[in-house]
Parts: C-alpha cells; sequence; structure tokens
DNA sequence: CGAAGACTTGACTAAGGTCAAGTCGGGTGG
DNA sequence: CCACCCGACTTGACCTTAGTCAAGTCTTCG
C-alpha cells in the first residue's frame, strides 16, 4: 500500500492523451516544447495517497493527468472541508509554487498520474513565454470562479440544493475530459466525501442522497456515484451549467 | 445618489499613496511606468454604488485604491452571498479580464476610488512585463488561498466561529493598508452584510455578533464594526492569521 | 412629523446534527 | 473454508442550531 511511487516519465507532452480533446485549446510548438521541457517527471499514486499536504513549504508544481483528486482544509479538531475536485489538465500546487507555502492538502481519488514540473523554472515560464504565462493566471481565475460558486451553495442552497449543483457540478467537468468510452461515468467518492464538501453531517447527507436516488436523478453504487439526470439536478439547484469554450493545459 | 461618476484621472502612478506602504513589494521604474501607462482613469463612487455586474461581459479591470468594496453572486430568488471583501490594492474583475465573463458582482461599502486599466493591454503585460504577469498570478492566487478559508469557514465552522473569523480576517486586511491615522478601525458593514457572507439569517447573526459584543470582542456601531480584540476572535475561530510578507501592488 | 432602514428581542418552527443500532460485502487470519 | 472485522451505507429517535415571524426601538433624513 505504501510503496514508493513511480516517477520516471512515461508520456511525453508532444504525445499527451488530453492535449488532442477539443476541450483544450491548441498549443503553438514553441509552447508545446517548453511545456515539454518544463515537465521533469510523473508521479503515480493510489487512491488515498496525499499529494500535498498543508503547511508545507516548498512543495511541487503539477497537472492532473489521469484519474481524480481533491483538494481540502482541517480545522484542528479534525472537521475537514473539501474545497474542490481535481480531474484531467488541473494544475495542482500553484498556491504554495506562487505564494510559497500549501495552505491546503491534495488527495487521491482514484489511481491518478500527476506530470511534476520545476516549480524555479516557473518565472522562466512567464519571461519566455507570455502565452503560457496568461494561461496560467487564466487557470487560477477559472479555480476562483468555481470557488466563487461552491461558496454560494455552502452560503446559501439548501442541503438538496448542494447535492444536486455539486453532483451536477462535477458530472459536467468530467464528461469533459473523461468522454469515457463505456458511456457510464462513475464518480469515485464516497459520501463521506461529499458530506465533507457540502459541510452536512454524513447522516444528513445520506438521507439527502437517497432522496435524489429515488427520484432517479442519480444512482448510488459502492463509492461511486452515477448521475442519470444532469438536468434535472442543475434545475433543483438553480444552476446555469458550465461556461463553453476551451481551455488551456500545461 | 445616481450622479455620473467621475472617470477623470487624479492620481498618477508615480505618486500613488498605496505604494510607499510596506505592505507592497517594490516595482522597477520600467514596471512602475508601464502600470503608470496602463491606467487610463479613475472611478469614484459613493457608498452602495455597482461596480460590475454579474453576467456582464467585456467588464473593465480596476484596482481598488481608496475605501471598501465586495464581490457577491446571487441566486435566481435572490438569496446572495457575499464572497469577500476588497481593499485598497485589490484587483477588481480580473476573472470577466481574463476569463471573458463576469459572475459575481461587485459593490462599493463606502465612498471609493478605482483604478481603470485598459482590459485590452494586459496581453502586452503579460509580453513585455514578465514580473507583472507573475504578479497578477500571485494576486489572482491569493485571492483563491482566501476562498479556501472562507470555504472551510462556511462549511464546517459553527456561527460564532464563523463571525469570530469574519471580523479578524477582516480587521487584519485592513490593518495593513488602512492603517489609519486614527487608532480606530471601522469596519463600514452592517448586519445584513455580515448575515450574507456568513450564510446565517440576519436574526442568527445579530445574536451571535451580540455574545461577541458581550464578550467585548467588537463594539458595533451604526452600519460599523469594531474589532476590540482580535487575538480572541482568532482563538474563537482556530484561526492563526494572514501570512506576513510583502505583495504587489498593479 | 412621518417614513425608512438598522438593529433588537422573544416565541415558535424546521433543517440538520448526534446517537445508536443496524445491514451488506470484501478482505484476512486461523 | 469460514469466522471475523472493518468500512461504507442505512435508518429511526431525539436534540440543537439556526431560521422565521412578529413586534418592537432608535436614528436619520426629508
Amino acid at each position: 500500500m505504501t510503496k514508493a511511487p513511480s516517477t520516471a516519465r512515461q508520456v511525453p507532452c508532444e504525445q499527451c492523451p488530453l492535449r488532442p480533446l477539443p476541450h483544450f485549446r491548441e498549443f503553438t510548438d514553441p509552447e508545446l516544447k517548453f511545456v515539454s521541457s518544463f515537465k521533469t517527471g510523473e508521479l503515480v499514486v493510489e487512491p488515498g495517497a496525499a499529494i500535498l499536504i498543508e503547511g508545507a513549504h516548498s512543495a511541487h508544481l503539477f497537472t492532473l493527468l489521469s484519474g481524480w483528486a481533491f483538494r481540502y482544509k482541517t480545522l484542528e479538531d479534525g472537521r475537514r472541508q473539501i474545497l474542490n475536485y481535481l480531474l484531467p489538465g488541473d494544475l495542482v500546487g500553484l498556491q504554495g509554487s506562487v505564494l510559497g507555502e500549501m495552505q491546503h492538502s491534495v488527495e487521491a481519488l482514484s489511481p491518478a498520474v500527476f506530470c511534476i514540473f520545476q516549480r524555479s523554472r516557473l518565472p522562466q515560464l512567464f519571461r519566455h513565454h507570455p502565452g503560457l504565462g496568461f494561461d496560467v493566471t487564466w487557470l487560477a481565475s477559472r479555480e476562483e470562479r468555481m470557488l466563487d460558486e461552491n461558496l454560494l451553495s455552502l452560503g446559501r442552497r439548501t442541503a438538496i440544493e448542494r447535492a444536486a449543483y455539486l453532483l451536477a457540478f462535477i458530472h459536467e467537468r468530467a464528461r469533459a475530459t473523461m468522454a469515457r468510452q463505456t458511456g457510464r461515468l462513475l464518480i469515485p467518492i464516497t459520501q463521506q466525501h461529499v458530506a465533507d464538501t457540502l459541510g452536512l453531517s454524513i447522516v444528513h447527507t445520506n438521507k439527502t442522497l437517497r432522496k435524489l436516488a429515488a427520484a432517479s436523478l442519480i444512482r448510488w453504487h459502492d463509492r461511486a456515484c452515477e448521475v442519470l439526470d444532469v438536468a434535472k439536478l442543475k434545475e433543483i439547484a438553480g444552476w446555469s451549467g458550465l461556461p463553453e469554450g476551451t481551455r488551456p493545459l500545461i
């Protein structure tokens, strides 16, 4: 279980399986070349593995290449709040790289692969590839926008609205980068994860999810959730969905 | 009340009253010169004025020069969630400038002055001043970190912990840029603002604030809050405070 | 002097938390 | 092989926190 993770390089950026997806914007050759040189290896982990720890200094900078993860913070007495979920293409550890200290942790939800970047070369990225610098800002702003919506949810939506929003949100995001061969998309989370995201107790979370399941909007599997009716979830949440358009991939 | 706001330029960046504060990092001459040319005017507003509106496209990019403001989102039925407060030096409207659409609104809490930037020249900033580009990312990451903490608060702190955290947080931030001549620092918010920030009803917010006042940790004035004992507020919230260090000012 | 907005307070209600006691399935040591 | 354990999920009973309703006071501003 706790075997040392591999950090050998497997996938060259030029053959990145993510980049061809319509979801991502096209890069110029020099950009792609730089990103490729920026990447120094890969981190392959099992579910439950800690990628980054709250409070740690000089953390690495990653991009999630495949799999699922989540960001979270905890209070001293152990209360945990999940801040957001990480999907393929998402930058991981930018706060640590830019501000110096990590104030949240990151944990894998499924088997996952991260591209490892040399944090020390980040200034070089801004200097020689302004477009990529802009892209980093773009990704940070996008994260900020997701957090805004989560904040609205926690502050002003009821339990069932929150649950509906969360599952619709994750489902829409996952569709973009995990348009699975298998039609079925399973979100690899437990009800404890949902509870810690919605700011609810596990008992109330269970009862809320059962209502959604009773209405055939979702189906709960062991440690996984299947969304059956995104449209109706969005309606319950009063949420209009993710903006269209392509995004950068670093 | 609804007179047309002035947008005439009053303060040259070279004589910016904010920049000399120890809170902000020093800029090089070329950087300062660029920022100065980047600024096209000022927006002077009264309390309650709407600076940016949710859903609007092509919004402007601003920096708050003086005064207080806040970012918020609303649900269709009018429920409002305040996302964060804006203090002097904070960038306003970056999401709109980078992602294209504004998904939150911004409103002034006090008389306020904003520096207006030419959004169209943002790419030029990244191209010719990588250091400033990095600074923009730095500011975006900082906002993200504040949102993370707010999310933890809404999801996992009790009413009194949330209130204590919020007031300690605002107080610490304000100290940095509003180290007022007058020793007293008054936060210009109503209890309705506090309620909409904490995700609580106004009645419960009132009762919670009275508890803090009864313990002499705060004093409530008409439309304003005075923090009397930050240390104890931080203790109640289980919050260790803002990181030290200087920040960029664009 | 009246109106309106900010703040208070008490009485009652409801959403959500806590406690407790399950079921079910997969993994493991004897 | 099988008993046992453990973690994920359920469910009912009861409790606490926070929401709603209602009725104030006080101050400011026309």
